[in-house]
DNA sequence: AGCACGCCGACT
DNA sequence: GTCGGCGTGCTC
């Protein structure tokens, strides 16, 4: 028998191993492992969307089978690496296959499915079914959009057959097509045409002229008009006389709209020169070793990327290179596109999903040989790669947060495994995991302590903001750090301040009675907006109005508390009215582009003082920065999670490194309410080795990663008392499967126990070495899958980044 | 996910 | 008796 094994769109447990259908004979020749087909799964006629993992001509199949239905490819979607390694990774993830390759491929390649009732005799139906149908034979149909007495009614007309539901699959990926044009007659032709042309006819000899210059050319038909300057109706009646045709013809998308200035290699320094030989021996080599590319800011880790990709292109290889987030760095963008031209591709958030997928189909046919993007451009399609690079790979967006959970780094290894070639993880404060990792030398240690041309780093001062509430009870900005922004802006220099909380106010307080507005959806007090005049729920996005009087005692006495970025730059307007402030934070870049702008007319001195929440500290470059404040550095120490430690003190770092890159000084202010602590201790003196080795002390005193693996498990449900019981039975299991070397904190609920009106409840493992866990974690998930379809869902997050 | 089947309480 | 509620199990 003809057969294909096809991993169906159903993600669940009992479905998450291939099914096998029969292949017809007129799809034989054509169907490919890696194809998108449909195959109708289940009673009642229903079709789906699968993926061939597997084909036999000559299969054996004990049962009854269906037949594919048809393809939605006409090449493969996913190739045998990917393939292979979607199977790994639901297992790496305890997710569902189907999953994984959905993540992969391009949002449109995953289909929508629709119904559609059709009657089949008008006669047979009542006239509350046929109103349905607004006089037409069929119509689209949802089930929740139905009234359930009238849904009964369609149920039994459809068992009598007088009804029939008809699902479909539809394939949202389609290729952008434009008008092409070809000529039809040869050049003698075009010419005895043109003389025989009347004199007025001044277009149409236009497009003769073309004709005979340009006779075995296909052009698109906007060419052709702008161009050349030929009207649309003249090619219409060039069509009519038998000049040319014109057919549809699938183009790419551009999304690069401006001009990328080429620029070249630069002249590396000693310890630059030796990271890129290091790394390309590994690509000529084929060695899947992993390099950590430790660098402070101003290192020019950049370079030694770009020269690294040079070299594996040279071998005739490709290279994938991750960022955090694209379009925080445009300055990156167009570093890589001016070094390799047209052979990038870019794969980010900024694209639509129409742009997503041309540039996904460019690098599937062998179009580009760099690829450059986000967490998701890990699975890009390229073969043959000789390096793949993870920029800043501590960053915490190279984790997914919802299922499929996976790890960039990890999907990366994996690659490099399949290619042989090098793995590079570079930053200025390497993750913990990945630095200890090179102390024991899995990875290898690629050092540049220099900043390019010797620039000292900026010189960062502390301010205890405890001494300063003492004698000026302002809490936002110190005096020096005001003297300072006062300096900066007569001698016309720019600044960045940092506060980590967007909003005006983070919560209103009744004085009368200590009430505090919450969310009614979430376990979180409620943001004050200014902007909107509302007060929003940061996590659900839910909004109302500012109260006038407190909702509990009905008090008018009601405070605002706590500051935000909306507040500190109407008082920093204030304090310096004569200065330009320009506000980044989520609320103002929500429009597409509205990063690259604000950044833009930063660069271009269009403002003085940049205020933004975190994302300020990313990548950005400007040279007449010269002061950096963080207004509180608090914000990120004081949450509930053992790396809180670790990200104050690489935010620190990194938005210290934004002052002072040129030729001028810079200088950075820290305010704190806990000038002592040693992340901000060591953020001050610039310092990562001594963090690195003061941080893994209290990881072992702690137990904590790297000394320990983790894994959390979380169940929730809208109530709170089924989520909390689940997971005390999932204790239990867990209790029984694994050896008592297993460290388990909770049940506990999550730090935000409500949200989005679900309740949270969480167990963290913490463990070195258990052989039993997979598969305990594997039994817990069949055994709970019945669960989900009563609302109660319980996750798996193996290696969280988030503890909260 | 979405459908069918089967078991139970409430109703003509 | 039967209708329709929901819980459970299966889909090549």
């Amino acid at each position: 028998m003809n057969l294909a094994k096809v991993i169906v769109d159903v993600p669940t447990m009992q479905t998450n191993d291939p099914y096998t259908y029969l292949i017809p004979d007129e799809l034989s020749d054509k169907i490919q492992n890696g194809m998108r087909v449909i195959v109708p799964f289940g009673a009642g006629g229903r079709k789906i969307q699968g993926i061939v993992a597997d084909i036999d001509h000559n299969g054996d199949f004990d049962g009854e089978l269906k037949e594919i239905d048809g393809l939605l490819d006409l090449d493969s979607a996913l190739n045998d690496e990917l393939l292979s390694m979607s199977k790994w990774m639901a297992k790496k993830t305890y997710s569902f296959q189907i999953s994984c390759i959905l993540t992969m491929l391009p949002s449109v390649m995953r289909a929508k499915y629709e119904k559609e009732l059709i009657i089949n005799d008008k006669q047979d139906v009542d006239d509350e079914v046929l109103s349905l149908f607004d006089g037409a034979n069929s119509i689209d149909f949802k089930v929740e959009d139905i009234d359930s007495t009238i849904l009964r009614k369609i149920i039994q007309y459809r068992k009598e057959d007088k009804l029939t539901v008809r699902y479909k699959v539809n394939d949202k990926a389609k290729a952008k097509k434009v008008y092409a044009v070809k000529p039809i007659i040869n050049s003698n032709q075009a010419q005895d045409e043109l003389d025989k042309l009347r004199k007025n006819s001044k277009n149409l000899a236009k497009l003769l002229d073309y004709i005979i210059n340009n006779n075995e050319v296909t052009i698109t038909q906007r060419k052709l008009v702008n161009d050349f300057n030929i009207p649309e109706s003249t090619i219409k009646s060039g069509i009519e006389k038998g000049w040319l045709t014109r057919f549809w013809q699938e183009e790419y998308r551009n999304p690069y709209e401006q001009e990328v200035k080429p620029n070249y290699p630069l002249k590396l320094n000693g310890d630059q020169q030796k990271a890129v030989d290091s790394i390309s021996e590994a690509t000529n080599n084929e060695q899947s070793d992993v390099f950590l590319l430790e660098g402070v800011t101003g290192s020019g880790k950049t370079e030694v990327y770009l020269q690294a990709i040079q070299k594996a292109l040279e071998n005739g290889k490709t290279a994938l290179m991750l960022v955090p987030e694209i379009s925080l760095t445009p300055q990156m963008v167009k570093r890589v596109k001016g070094r390799f031209g047209n052979k990038v591709a870019m794969l980010h958030s900024g694209l639509s999903s129409g742009e997503k997928y041309d540039e996904w189909r460019r690098i599937n046919n062998g179009e580009a040989d760099v690829v450059v993007g986000v967490r998701s451009a890990i699975f890009a399609p390229l073969n043959n790669i000789g390096i793949i690079i993870m920029d800043e790979e501590h960053e915490a967006s190279y984790k997914q947060d919802d299922a499929p959970r996976y790890h960039t780094r990890d999907v990366a290894k994996w690659r490099c495994d399949y290619h042989n070639c090098p793995l590079v993880l570079g930053s200025a404060t390497p993750s913990l995991e990945s630095r200890a990792r090179a102390t024991k030398g899995v990875y290898k240690l690629l050092s540049l302590p220099k900043r390019i041309n010797n620039q000292s780093l900026p010189e960062v001062r502390i301010i205890d903001m405890k001494e300063e509430i003492k004698t000026t009870g302002d809490e936002d900005f110190s005096q020096e750090l005001l003297a300072a922004i006062n300096n900066r802006l007569q001698k016309n220099e720019q600044i960045v301040l940092m506060l980590n909380r967007r909003g005006y106010s983070s919560f209103v307080m009744c004085r009368s009675c200590g009430f505090v507005l919450h969310c009614p959806n979430c376990d979180i007090s409620l943001t004050l907006h200014m902007d909107s005049r509302t007060m929003k729920c940061h996590y659900c996005g839910h909004e109302e109005p500012i109260p006038n009087k407190c909702k509990n005692c009905g008090s008018k006495k009601i405070r605002y508390y706590g500051t935000g970025t909306q507040k500190v730059q109407e008082k920093l307007q204030n304090l310096v009215p004569n200065a330009r402030i320009l506000r980044m934070d989520v609320d103002t870049t929500r429009r597409k582009g509205a990063h690259e702008k604000i950044l833009q007319k930063f660069g271009n001195h269009d403002a003085d003082i940049l205020l933004g929440t975190q994302m300020i500290a990313k990548g950005l470059d400007f040279p007449n920065v010269t002061l950096v404040g963080v207004l509180n550095a608090d914000t990120s120490l004081d949450l509930p999670d053992f790396r809180s430690s670790e990200r104050t003190f690489n935010l620190l770092t990194q938005v210290s490194g934004r002052a002072g890159r040129a030729d001028k000084e810079g200088l950075v202010y820290i305010q704190t309410f806990n000038p002592d602590h040693y992340a901000i201790r060591l953020a001050q003196k610039q310092d990562y080795e001594l963090f690195y080795r003061k941080e893994m002390s209290v990881r072992h005193q702690t137990n904590y990663p790297p000394y320990f693996f983790t894994v959390k498990i979380t169940a929730s449900d809208v109530n709170e008392a089924k989520a909390a019981a689940k997971m005390f039975e999932i204790q239990k299991i867990l209790k029984a499967k694994l050896s008592d070397q297993a460290l388990m904190l909770g049940p506990s609920p999550s730090s935000i126990l409500k949200l989005k009106n679900k309740y949270y409840y969480q167990i963290i493992i913490k463990y070195k070495n258990e052989p039993n866990l997979s598969e305990c974690l594997n039994y817990i998930l069949n055994h709970y899958q019945k669960d989900a379809q009563k609302g109660l869902y319980v996750n798996i997050d193996p290696d969280p980044l988030n503890f909260m």
